[in-house]
DNA sequence: CTAAATGTCGAAACCGTTTTCGACATTTTG
DNA sequence: CAAAATGTCGAAAACGGTTTCGACATTTAG
């Protein structure tokens, strides 16, 4: 390996000069600053990272916490989109982006522990169980966070405006007549609770009164409580003419369920999803759904966390990125 | 932050031995290791990864190079899954992964200098043009690397069994009647010619003559090139019964099309994908399909890797993971 | 022409570990 | 009991950079 010293030794020069030749200081003159770095590229000089970083205390490493919990791989079909986002606008900005876990070298520990062993420049956490103590632990620290999906006082998020699209798409499903609308949602938090908020804002705008048993408790992305909440709602007495699913994958599900007993979507039933993965587009008929920008939440994630390692500042900010509603074929005005 | 001198001095000792009872050294009493480690956990000593990898080159970091280059998103439904593996078994034996870029700290460079500055331990390359001469320079480096999808005499490579894959298919069809089988394929790499190897091995095997139009050249993953080449077997005087696809996602593609011209799948036609990701479930008819092992491929991707490293033998192995076939309803007897 | 300002460089300390090798104390052996 | 072996520890160098501060040379100002 050539170091620093073999290119000062081949200069003529010190280690100290090479070092503000590679690093543009202003106190080098010229000529120096060109044989320096003639030799050094002769030399194939590749500056040691780790030693930098023992130095300067930054690693050009953003952390990235991201767990498949329910291991189905499902919930990759939406984050992995996310995770290209943080990852592009990472690397542009000259950053590596490592996964954060709970062993390193074989010593289990915190994602606290783990950063600060690294000593991870800063970190985006993603597609995991925030309650979780380690989670809370991290973000508590004085390491720069950005959260997706995430509602908190004290840290800085990334959120599609969750509110909007669900009140765009109820709006929607109500201008083509549709009155009798359930939301089958999926587990309590934030954004769930702010597509709620945007689902009962649009009913109360068009008059219809809302009622509790509009709403359908399932979860995200799993297959068994989507159908089962289908079930449920075929169960009743008088059957809703649409339904509003938590996901994409949910509502294809859903679509199976009501096929399967004997109902034609959208001709008996107009039914939409959430998310805009790409599969809504495959299926058929072509879902109806609102499609989450996630490349921009996740550069919008890096972008935020960068500004946050590099201003020092620890001001948290709460971004918003906008929704775009697609109509497709599982949706029909009423008859 | 707290230091190894900080530990030392707080227990009356040098930082050799502190370093020394922390790394399970034997020449460090019983009694004193005690103070040590006790003390060290009282005052929250975390070493810094980078001071230690400094003087043992050791970063316990694997590189992964992983590039979308349509930016569809749509090759992430496979390999994210296969990187799922990768990082799992990564995680399990205690090294971090991290993703190699052509950008560090603002400065270009290529994948290898990138490595070298970071002192990536090893790499695992997936989802990337091989041929890139930077993808070589890497593989050509005595850098351990390991390749998914990718055949060279002088690499590390982990792969389905793609011969057999299509064998299995092909024979399948066989069985359910088919003789007239067409094949859309991917573009040609190695995986492709092992594919194009099973289908003619199980047509010479049941007696089945083969010809080259029953091979019609596409792209994996990539909508236009299957609709058209779907087109192409249309435009035929006589339709096959059967069409194999490069993927899943191209199946469904070409189902679309022949659907759009009138036919029904699978009474009138029959057909298959491959891969085996989730969509192929929630589309309708269920994809006949063969199911890889992307799970195991990106775990013994890591396997493989890590033991290279640890070994530092850098002898290469190619190690090939089974596959299974999943008989959907896109597929049936030929009547 | 002298004093001050500026430009260019290097010695050395520092970042936080690991590891070698020798010193010393203690125990074992004969 | 002396010699040898063993156990326990620390000084110091090494890993590969960055950065401060002072030295010296050269240019500018007065």
């Amino acid at each position: 390996m050539v170091t620093i010293y073999d290119v000062a030794q081949a200069c003529g020069c010190s280690s100290a000069t090479v070092s503000k030749a590679l690093n543009n200081y202003p106190d080098v003159s010229a000529k120096t600053r060109e044989k320096i770095l003639k030799k050094a590229k002769e030399l194939g000089f590749v500056p040691n990272l780790q030693a930098r970083a023992l130095s300067t205390n930054k690693t050009w490493n953003i952390g990235v916490l991201f767990e498949d919990k329910s291991h189905s791989g499902l919930t990759h079909y939406f984050f992995s989109q996310v995770l290209q986002g943080v990852k592009e606008q990472a690397e542009e900005m000259g950053y590596d982006i490592t996964f954060i876990s709970k062993n390193l070298g074989g010593v289990e520990m915190s994602y606290l522990e783990h950063c600060n062993r690294r000593k991870i420049d800063g970190v985006v956490i993603a597609c995991i169980e925030f309650d979780e103590p380690m989670v809370q632990e991290l973000m508590d620290s004085d390491i720069p966070v950005v959260a997706i999906d995430y509602y908190s006082e004290h840290i800085s998020a990334i959120m599609s405006d969750n509110f909007r699209g669900v009140y765009e798409l109820t709006k929607y499903l109500i201008s083509l007549g549709h009155k009798d609308i359930n939301y089958v949602f999926g587990h309590e938090v934030y954004v769930t609770e702010e597509r709620i908020r945007g689902f009962k804002k649009a009913l109360e705008e068009e008059g219809i009164p809302f009622s509790d048993d509009m709403l359908i408790k399932s979860k995200y992305s799993e297959k068994q409580p989507n159908i089962d909440a289908t079930k449920v709602i075929l169960g009743r007495d008088k059957l809703p003419s649409a339904i509003l699913y938590p996901d994409d994958y949910s509502a294809i599900w859903g679509i199976n369920t009501l096929r399967a007993h004997g109902l034609r979507v959208p001709e008996d039933i107009s039914v939409a999803g959430f998310d805009g993965v790409e599969i809504g587009e495959l299926v058929s008929p072509r879902l109806t759904t609102i499609k989450q920008n996630t490349s921009r939440m996740g550069k919008q994630a890096s972008l935020k966390c960068i500004q946050m390692i590099e201003s020092k500042s620890d001001d948290f900010t709460r971004i918003t990125v906008g929704v775009e509603l697609i109509p497709g074929k599982s949706t029909m005005a009423k008859k």
